[in-house]
DNA sequence: AAAATAATATACCGTTCGGTATATTATCAT
DNA sequence: ATGATAATATACCGAACGGTATATTATTTT
């Protein structure tokens, strides 16, 4: 690992707080340089633009997120407590996320749909991923006969992340804990009573 | 009503997609001027600054947003019916809401947040008001014996509007019409299979 | 250790930002 | 119609913006 690369993500980390908390537009390259403690120079050595850290920054915050959850589900093997875990893991982590600013996909993803098309592509596809290895988790549990085969297991991932969203969304500027655990409830009690075979 | 007042109303219809789709930081004064065709001056003599531009354009944009979903349930009186006709207002107008931006509530929410104090307390207030006018309806029909007694009816709100805004979200950045109309079925479902009186 | 190269700092560019003082024009009361 | 006043346009301010050319410093290769 060369010392530009280690400086680079040195940067990405440093800044995806901020692009985080304060969005594309709101973020400027001083607040860069002022987080790292770096010129501008070094700044753009390592990257051609504004754009380019956004990118890297956003695809380093999933990527960080998938790796939490990923841990945090890596002792449940069963199907269905993998998806309450998932629910779960935001349960636990409700305080530290509204302190990081938020859900990145979310606020990605509103402020790039109408306005920045490259990071809206990333976002895209990181929301794609996100549905698919719910998905395939739905479907696993579909396999072992776990979870009903009636169910269409995409349109389950959407409704799951439509009211993780929301509820991030609600409970964030509310200041108001109990709306997401009430989101939580809901998506726990989908997999119980609804998705679960037998139920 | 004065030259100023009809000026300053002019104003704030025309700024208000452009706030809804570029945001607070992403517009500019300059946009506020292409988009009416007046000055600075002009704009200025309306307007103390640009947060009194948003403050206004947001407020707007809610009072535009009740009106609709007002009309639109002008003819139904029974609560489920009032509830059900919510979620059909945005089947109904799921285009024209991406067209413009997305949901204003969720836009100005995730970016007010954490950077502007004085617009987050106008997005609280807008969704205190939005709450407790489906909890009206909720407690309506609980007392004609039309709803179950036994829900609560903040929390019923709550997550009807999670499930909007998370379905406003995912359907607008991942253009897919589908994803949202899963939402507004989920939400009927809800009223019917678990609100209703002997469901 | 010295030379070559890679990485960072400095100093600056033109542009756009939010905002304002003042001149000009339109409106309104008399 | 005219004088007073309200509203808009013009022209500009300093600061912050994204970005860059170049000098300086680390690092690495020999």
């Amino acid at each position: 690992m060369s010392k530009a690369e280690k400086t680079r993500d040195f940067i990405i980390q440093k800044a995806a707080p901020i692009f985080n908390m304060k969005g594309y537009a709101g973020t400027s390259m001083q607040d860069v340089t002022e987080a790292t403690g770096l010129t501008k120079g070094s700044i753009y050595g390592n990257f051609e633009n504004k754009d380019e850290v956004a990118v890297a920054v956003y695809n380093y915050s999933i990527s960080q997120l998938n790796q939490r959850i990923s841990d945090f589900l890596a002792d449940k093997t069963k199907p269905v407590d993998r998806l309450v875990g998932i629910a779960e893991y935001y349960r636990v982590n409700w305080k530290k996320i509204v302190a990081k600013g938020g859900c990145p996909v979310q606020n990605a993803s509103v402020e790039a749909d109408d306005n920045h098309p490259v990071l809206k592509k990333h976002v895209q596809q990181s929301i794609k991923r996100w549905v698919r290895s719910i998905s395939r988790i739905i479907k696993e549990g579909q396999e072992t006969g776990e979870i009903k085969n009636s169910l269409i297991a995409e349109e389950y991932a959407y409704t799951i992340i439509s009211l993780l969203e929301g509820g991030i969304m609600l409970s964030k500027i509310m200041n108001n804990q109990k709306v997401f655990y009430s989101a939580l409830d809901r998506i726990i009690s989908i997999i119980h009573e609804e998705m679960k075979s037998g139920s």
